[in-house]
DNA sequence: AATGTAGCAA
DNA sequence: TCAAATGCTACATT
């Protein structure tokens, strides 16, 4: 990817009159005079541009070239049509935070932990200066020139290392480690030798810095600059237990020295190699590698988390990390159905020898042979605080006393912070590497997770990704239900937002248009779908009414591994209704359509997990991308009740598409008139008796509570999970559910089913 | 040894 | 803040 000669021979000072190619870029940048950081022409310093007033900012004379804008605020602006996109797109994601990604414009967000991130990507404070100077189209303002140096100052002077089971604060410069051990906390946590008075002591010692190796890559040829020549260091050792307080104090919003954590793991003699290799036929995909590089960028494996979207290959990255890096890994998972699925994907990328991975569950307690080792585990299994048995309290014991080369934790973003902390305070590992789909942004764990695990090393866009062909092209529509008269009537009547919930999810019209869509998917696509539901009562109802397999939390385990055998192998089975159980925990086979009939308030992680089940639909993709013109391929449908809460947040799950850089699209008009008909709910006698099962269904609830409270606790237990047994009964016997779809009761006075245990308890109550 | 059930935790 | 789910354990049943 040499660049051409001609932009070469350019000089740097001078204004290009025609775009500048992408290899322009790199020249100059690697012979920039960093001093001269902003801009060519002369004058500059008296302008003092007021926030958010960008009159002032000046424009280039090549301005249409350059395809930034930066604001004093420190947002930035990125056209996405330019030819520096994809170049500027790489800089942009390692020094700021995305805000808003829809097609031609993206937003982004010049934040102090953004720039810590930059900077422990090796990026240094004047290469990132200068090179968003050159990509911007007009002057930088000062402010974000004086943001950019204060916030970086101070970054990588302080370094975290672990050697032989024992923690080290490291840094060259002792007046740095004077002032930290100044802080209450950090003093506390220090463990002085056995000859101090009291006075803080170093070490001094040698070490010989790495070159790291040159790519022709613009990032890559910017890290050179980490590369670091012979320095003293100077190092005090920190009780294990408190060095997340210790890394906390040191954060930019305290002493402002974030401690850089990097596992020099080419120079460990002390920990045993482990033997395995990335298989040839594991070819990593460029995204996947340009975020490997970002790790490994420097000889090192820096801590930090990844940020793809689901399907599009998390675990090749972590598994290739693991490779890289040749000790023992500890890989965390969820759940019991991910931990199977990491052991196998070890086995399937790299040539790991059975004997040297071995999971880790309440009912797989293997263990590896060998001095090194890959355990898959749960989070629960490491944190879990109670009660051991006596299996497990051997092997956490012997988790405790390793020392990890690397801690690969998956999907990062669910597991609560005080869960993390457990974890990373038990085990001790040289390198943290977090893997998930989505940050979401303004909640306050991901900052936790900044400083737990690490920096975000990289994030892929969605969009390229799905131009890449690598991810499925989703079609997103929201399809706007008018709620019936009726149904609408008793909704304004309640109070109970429960009650409210089920009106809204059960409105005739939103049933028809999910009904709708299931028949065309299913007949005139031949799509696998999926169909959530959050409220259980409504997910039962649609499921059987519709006639389709549903899971949730009490089917069992064999029944659900039937129906998803049926669903992924049978053209008779097509469309499966599942509950919050989907969100996590279950393997989802191959769909690719979703319609979500109710959704969470805080679901926007949830939605793009749900997004997520989706993406993984490939291979078609690149067929139909051949064949000229790009087709839609996955279609997520949330389906939403007008004048109802479910409208306020529509709005928030727009945004969220947007930002991940999705177009969104409105339906209102579904189920097409002329199928009305057709469909289930036409006559109002219908919905008045579906409206009242609804009202029922919420008193039923309420009930239930009640009788929980001051009698028989154990006997609604028992009622409940007899209930577990629905999921079989919407399964292959479609007996059960008949009494109900064929039921044509009047309004108020639905048919007694015949078999009372076979009743749910949702309406149990109301025939005894 | 596999399954099911209940209790607990976070 | 709550509901729905999970995972881990122990114990009972087949």
């Amino acid at each position: 990817m040499a660049g051409g000669d001609g932009d070469r021979a350019r000089a740097p000072k001078r204004h290009k009159s025609s775009a500048p190619s992408r290899s322009a870029l790199v020249d100059e940048s690697a012979d920039m005079d960093y001093g001269d950081d902003f801009d060519d022409d002369g004058h500059d310093a008296d302008r003092e541009v007021k926030k958010r007033d960008f009159t002032k900012l000046e424009l280039k004379p090549d301005h249409a070239s350059r395809p930034l804008w930066a604001c004093a605020d420190g947002r930035i602006f990125l056209e996405t049509f330019s030819p520096l996109y994809k170049q500027a797109y790489d800089f942009l994601i390692a020094i700021a935070e995305p805000v808003c990604r829809p097609e031609s414009m993206h937003e982004y967000n010049l934040t102090p932990h953004s720039l810590y991130a930059a900077v422990s990507v090796g990026l240094e404070t004047s290469t990132i200066i200068s090179v968003m100077s050159k990509l911007s189209k007009t002057k930088l303002p000062r402010e974000i020139i004086d943001f950019i140096h204060a916030s970086t100052a101070n970054y990588g002077k302080v370094k975290l290392v672990l050697k032989k089971n024992r923690y080290f604060v490291e840094s060259p410069f002792p007046e740095v480690l004077k002032t930290l051990l100044k802080d209450d906390t950090i003093s506390r946590a220090q463990i002085s030798p056995e000859d101090s008075l009291g006075g803080p002591s170093f070490t001094v010692s040698k070490t010989a810095g790495e070159m790291a190796s040159g790519h022709e890559d613009l990032l890559d040829g910017m890290e050179l600059a980490a590369a670091t020549e012979d320095k003293e260091t100077h190092s005090f050792e920190i009780d294990p237990s408190q060095v997340e307080n210790v890394k906390q104090r040191c954060l930019p919003n305290a002493l402002n020295f974030p401690m850089l954590e990097e596992y020099d793991f080419r120079n460990d003699t002390v920990n045993p190699d482990l033997e395995m290799e990335l298989k040839p036929q594991a070819r990593p995909r460029p995204y996947q590698e340009k975020s490997l590089s970002k790790m490994f960028g420097n000889g090192r494996a820096r801590s930090g988390i990844i940020v793809l979207p689901c399907g599009a290959g998390k675990s090749l990255v972590g598994v290739s990390a693991a490779c890289r890096i040749k000790k023992s890994c500890l890989c965390l998972a969820t759940n019991a159905v991910s931990v199977d699925q990491w052991a196998f994907q070890f086995k399937l990328w790299s040539t790991i020898k059975d004997e040297h991975i071995s999971r880790f569950t309440s009912d797989n307690k293997e263990k590896f042979r060998g001095m090194a080792g890959v355990v898959v585990t749960t989070y629960n299994m490491v944190a879990f605080g109670g009660k051991r048995s006596e299996d497990s309290e051997k092997i956490i014991e012997e988790i405790r006393n390793r020392e990890w080369g690397l801690l690969l934790m998956d999907e990062v973003h669910v597991v609560p912070a005080h869960m993390f902390r457990k974890v990373i305070s038990i085990t001790k590992s040289h390198c943290k590497l977090g893997l998930t789909a989505t940050l979401v942004r303004e909640d306050e764990r991901i900052t936790d997770l900044n400083f737990l695990i690490g920096p975000k090393l990289y994030e892929a866009n969605w969009l390229d990704l799905v131009k890449g062909g690598f991810i499925a092209n989703v079609q997103c529509a929201e399809v706007w239900c008018p709620m019936t008269k009726e149904f609408f009537a008793e909704y304004l009547k309640k109070e109970n937002s429960k009650k409210k919930q089920v009106l809204y999810a059960m409105n005739p019209n939103k049933f028809r248009a999910c009904e709708f869509l299931i028949r065309f998917h299913e007949q005139q696509r031949g799509d696998k779908i999926i169909v959530f539901a959050d409220n259980l009562f409504a997910l039962t109802q649609y499921a059987m009414i519709l006639r389709k397999p549903m899971i949730y939390g009490s089917t069992s385990h064999v029944e659900r591994t039937r129906i998803l055998d049926q669903f992924k192998n049978s053209p008779d089975v097509n469309t499966i209704f599942l509950s919050k159980v989907g969100d996590n925990s279950i393997d989802i086979p191959e769909a690719n359509v979703i319609i979500q009939i109710s959704s969470h308030a805080g679901s926007r992680r949830q939605e793009a997990q749900r997004l997520g089940r989706i993406l993984r639909a490939k291979g078609k993709h690149q067929d139909r991308m051949a064949g000229g013109k790009e087709e839609y391929n996955a279609f997520f449908y949330s389906l939403v009740s007008t004048d109802t809460q479910e409208m306020y947040y529509s709005t928030k799950r727009q945004q969220f598409l947007i930002d991940q850089g999705y177009s969104f699209k409105v339906i209102t008009s579904l189920p097409p008139p002329d199928e009305l008909p057709n469909l289930k709910f036409y006559t109002l006698d219908d919905q008045l008796e579906l409206l009242s099962r609804s009202l029922n269904a919420g008193d039923d609830m309420i009930g239930i509570e009640r009788l929980e409270e001051d009698s028989d606790g154990k006997a609604l237990m028992k009622a409940r999970r007899s209930a577990g047994s629905m999921g079989a009964f919407s399964g292959a016997n479609g007996m059960v559910y008949m009494e109900y779809s064929t039921g044509k009761g009047k309004a108020g006075a639905p048919k007694k089913p015949k078999d009372p245990s076979k009743r749910h308890y949702l309406f149990k109550k109301r025939y005894n």
